[in-house]
DNA sequence: AAGACGATCCTG
DNA sequence: AGGATCGTCTTT
């Protein structure tokens, strides 16, 4: 049976929506049809303008733009030139979160990530409610979620101590 | 138009 | 410990 994750999942606060999608299945249908489903082992939130380590505190450009989006979105960016790191947006219109996909059963680690389900550009913006490439389907929660500083974000002043990263 | 640098990963 | 590698943002 599917059970997609509609976009009410993804309306809520970044910090509830973090740790709720430890243990959900990603899937991914790639361009052979071929359809794989990984299990998610570690999240992290990235919460609005005013988190410093979240891209949107910035500022609206049109690299952050989608984050300001209503959620139930992909946000993907190039990082070092080589790793498109998959995010997917939270919140209704105007709170701009996300949720980094840090780890999937298998693949540990954002690069990682991104290279096995082989992600680019023209993920951006795609709806997570509506696409026939990616989305997310419920599953067993799971009993016990850890939580950590956030990884490679020193530089966010009081906000790199925050609990913000979830994994199993 | 040019320069700095990043939510990373791999190699030595 | 350092290099790869390039889009985005800032500064000229």
């Amino acid at each position: 049976m599917i059970n997609r994750l509609s976009s009410d999942f993804f309306l809520r606060d970044v910090l509830e929506v973090a740790p709720d999608l430890i243990g959900k299945k990603l899937v991914r249908q790639f361009q052979d049809g071929r359809i794989e489903k990984y299990r998610i082992t570690e999240t992290e939130a990235y919460r609005g303008a005013e988190d410093l380590a979240c891209h949107a505190s910035k500022g609206r450009t049109q690299r952050t733009e989608v984050m300001f989006g209503e959620g139930g979105t992909v946000y993907v960016y190039l990082i070092y030139g080589q790793y498109w790191l998959l995010n997917l947006v939270t919140g209704p219109e105007s709170d701009a979160s996300a949720v980094l996909i840090r780890g999937i059963e298998g693949f540990s680690g954002p690069g990682r990530v991104g290279r096995e389900l082989q992600l680019d550009r023209s993920f951006y913006g795609e709806s997570l409610i509506t696409s026939s490439r990616i989305w997310v389907e419920d599953a067993e929660p799971v009993a016990e979620i850890r939580t950590s500083k956030r990884i490679g974000i020193d530089y966010a002043g009081e906000w790199k101590d925050k609990l913000w990263r979830f994994f199993i």
